[in-house]
DNA sequence: AATTCGTGGCG
DNA sequence: TCGCCAAGAAT
């Protein structure tokens, strides 16, 4: 049960944490040039997941490619992932073009102007589209991201796991009554500001922070015990093998799947371990996996070549639910045609998106 | 409700 | 090396 505050102090806290924010709020960051949805859409969808400093130069480079919403629409998806690309959670910049679609062609290019409407366009949840209802059109609703979240929490001493879906509501009522309705864009930003600062997940100095009067956690010192969060399982570990099959056309390359991990980005030809081990116990020496690999390279792209394992260790790679373990192999072949992916000269695959795991990959042969 | 979807930083 | 975190949303 949260333990809430009375008129007065609701009133003080808003005119703390907002002369705090004047003062010391971070003004510089590019998307706080100016309140312009299209701007503060952008910067949002970045931000997910994602910290301030790796998203600046992307968020300036974004603006300079796709200056206006029409751009973005009908943009060509290779030049939108090339964008993001090292950003990672691709799917993003794919649904921003799917919304910006929908509102250039179902709101006649006009953005819908609350937190309501904004949510039914796509890749904008209740975050994003709080964010830009309250910093772009002034409308008094809390924008529950994991500073607001860490920040209440430890605020008013809430117990309820973070993790859990249902929690959202909690916090979301909460933060309708804290809300400044005169500054309701100030108000969620300098949460935020205050959430990466004084009041971070590790590090966090509360005894200097602007609202400590405020924080029932810091009162009797239980800070770190908040927020309540169930862990997240452990990255399952798969083994793979990358084939780097050279030949006076260049590397063989291809497309990934449009759907799944890394939809739609380039690299060289992957095959999981499991794609032919069907027994994880199975003790395969190297040699009898080169050769299975060999076999899968001829059925399936058409080409005939004797791999050969790099010396060194393999390339790691940990994504949210997977840790990829990546043995290189290589091979020289002269060309031959394919009946799938397609030879590319080193020169011109720099063009095409590519996942940090490739990146890597690279960084062996 | 529980899973999926990237990458970089840091103790 | 490892675990956790960082301005979440879709399915």
């Amino acid at each position: 049960m949260i333990d809430m505050w009375d008129e007065d102090k609701i009133h003080d806290f808003r005119a703390t944490l907002l002369n705090w924010y004047d003062e010391a709020g971070r003004a510089d960051l590019p998307w706080r040039e100016n309140h312009d949805p299209y701007r503060v859409w952008v910067s949002e969808i970045m931000l997910q997941q994602t910290q301030v400093q790796t998203v600046i130069p992307y968020f300036n480079r974004f603006m300079s490619m796709f200056p206006t919403l029409n751009d973005l629409a009908s943009a060509p998806e290779q030049a939108l992932l090339k964008a993001w690309e090292g950003l990672g959670y691709y799917s993003r910049v794919r649904n921003m073009q799917k919304a910006a679609i929908q509102v250039r062609d179902d709101y006649q290019g006009v953005w819908p102007d609350n937190m309501a409407t904004l949510e039914k366009l796509t890749g904008i949840g209740p975050y994003t589209a709080a964010a830009i209802a309250s910093i772009a059109f002034n409308e008094a609703v809390p924008a529950i991201d994991g500073n607001a979240f860490r920040v209440f929490a430890r605020l008013f001493k809430i117990d309820a796991d973070i993790a859990q879906p249902k929690t959202r509501k909690v916090f979301f009522e909460l933060g309708l009554q804290l809300i400044d309705p005169a500054r309701p864009g100030d108000f969620n930003q300098a949460i935020m500001d205050l959430g990466s600062s004084y009041m971070s997940a590790k590090n966090f100095d509360s005894e200097h922070s602007p609202v400590k009067q405020f924080n029932a956690a810091y009162a009797d010192g239980t800070e770190e015990f908040y927020p309540v969060k169930t862990k997240a399982p452990k990255p399952k570990p798969i083994t793979y093998f990358a084939l780097a099959v050279k030949s006076p056309a260049g590397y063989l390359w291809e497309q990934r799947p449009a759907d799944g991990l890394l939809a739609n980005f380039w690299t060289m030809p992957l095959y999981a371990l499991t794609d032919f081990v069907n027994d994880p116990d199975a003790d395969w020496t190297m040699e009898e996996m080169i050769a299975a690999t060999e076999q899968r390279l001829l059925t399936d792209y058409g080409v005939k070549a004797t791999l050969a394992k790099l010396a060194g260790r393999p390339v790691t790679h940990v994504y949210t639910h997977q840790k990829w373990t990546v043995t290189v192999l290589t091979a020289e072949v002269t060309e031959q045609d394919l009946t799938r992916g397609t030879w590319r000269p080193k020169t011109a695959l720099a063009a095409d998106p590519q996942p940090k795991i490739q990146e890597k990959i690279w960084t062996k042969i």
